[in-house]
DNA sequence: TAATATTAACGTGGTCCAACAATTGGGAAT
DNA sequence: ATTCCCAATTGTTGGACCACGTTAATATTA
């Protein structure tokens, strides 16, 4: 790897921690790396960009931020593309305003995401998917509380998200995770103990497993459809 | 101004930095904190987290990052919201296209909001959303440039989504812009002056007016398959 | 002897400290 | 009202230590 960038220069009014993100753009760009490439560690680039260490964290900070680059202990920077998983990360706590009208819509997305789209989901769910999910549920109907149940609840319906293999969806998924943990707490004390919910899963999972389209659809939306009835009888 | 935020708990795993990010945000969202008020300063920061200033000054590297948090010499942070211009600002980037996995993301995403949303659309869809969208398809056809002409590409499409209803939809697709417009440059060059891609919209409005499943389906796939197609010829 | 398990050294990012430089808002002097 | 200076604050530096994953050296076993 040749990491011969050049040294942005020092304009005035930027900082030099900018004049290092800079640089390791151009460096990126210029040196031909792309994802999965391996940064120089920290104390390279310190000699390399001739900056002390804390500069150049700082600068590795923004690009974490950005979603551009992955550092894990011990092991080093490495160059990624979570940079619409950053973008919807901005956004997470706009979601915090829950009034009415956000509920509706968390709840028309969640229709789209596991009931629309059963196309995408018939065409690639496996034994595996089906195995875990079983397994998720079974440790739902073992939870013992109401937190732990709706955890549960939520972990099933993420993974069912995640069989589509869209990291964009399961981002979406999981800023909306506040919302849907919310409605499904409420919707737990009765219906979750008679086992009601955990019986619907089940449901699901036979149709998915049988690909009968109809019966996974209608499933799907009358499960997602009792847990937010259940919510609308209680105040917001 | 009460800063009484709580500290995060150091969980396993998360970074001290992660934690004054995470009590940041959590300060700024439920803290009664909004745009211009100030942030303690570094040094005031450090004591409230017991923490080196190094740390905080990482911490505050993100927030900025993030576009929540202005930071100048002598006068301090202060809150403010560029998050959207943040969002622009991370496709921008030219030292990274976007990857592939992201565009396939995307793309997965569209198809489920333009497509699998069918039945929502058909729902709610009315004879003035159908002349906008007549209007906007109008107008991408007099574009002159490829910028432009993907701007009015992605109004047209936003406009269709925003049929639906749901703010959270729309705000997931303004957050996927840069991206998508991105995918749209790309596939201008050849087929939106020949005037395909116009005809392709007008395809869709007439099966979406004629309240045509199968065809709306079928052709709002394809048109965005086109554009997919045309991406992938080129090198990533 | 070769393969494998164990261990110790090393290198890495994460955090901390103390100091100095640079910037600039606001007060003092004119 | 203007200018100048000071003090407060962020920006940068160079070092240090720690925890711990990686790896190479070493011991153990088949």
């Amino acid at each position: 790897m040749g990491f011969d960038g050049e040294i942005a220069p020092r304009a005035a009014g930027r900082s030099a921690v900018d004049v290092i993100v800079a640089s390791m753009r151009a460096m990126i760009a210029d040196g031909g790396l792309s994802v999965g490439d391996k940064l120089p560690t920290e104390r390279e680039l310190c000699e390399r960009f001739q900056t002390s260490r804390n500069t150049v964290r700082e600068a590795m900070r923004i690009l974490k931020a950005y979603g551009i680059v992955d550092v894990r202990p011990k092991v080093g920077a490495t160059i990624v593309d979570n940079r619409m998983s950053r973008a919807l990360d901005l956004f997470s706590f706009n979601m915090l305003d829950v009034s009415r009208e956000t509920f509706n819509d968390i709840q028309g997305f969640r229709n789209l995401l596991e009931v629309a789209s059963v196309d995408s989901l018939f065409d690639r769910i496996t034994d595996a998917d089906l195995e875990d999910l079983h397994a998720i549920n079974a440790e739902f109907a073992a939870s013992r509380s109401v937190p732990e149940a709706a955890e549960e609840d939520f972990r099933f319906h993420t993974r069912l998200v995640s069989v589509m293999g869209n990291k964009a969806m399961i981002d979406v998924y999981q800023i909306m995770k506040p919302v849907i943990l919310r409605i499904m707490e409420r919707g737990k004390t009765r219906r979750s103990i008679e086992g009601q919910v955990f019986r619907e899963h089940e449901g699901v999972l036979d149709a998915l497993q049988a690909r009968d389209r109809i019966a996974f659809q209608y499933r799907m939306k009358t499960h997602l459809e009792a847990g937010y009835a259940h919510f609308t009888s209680l105040q917001i």
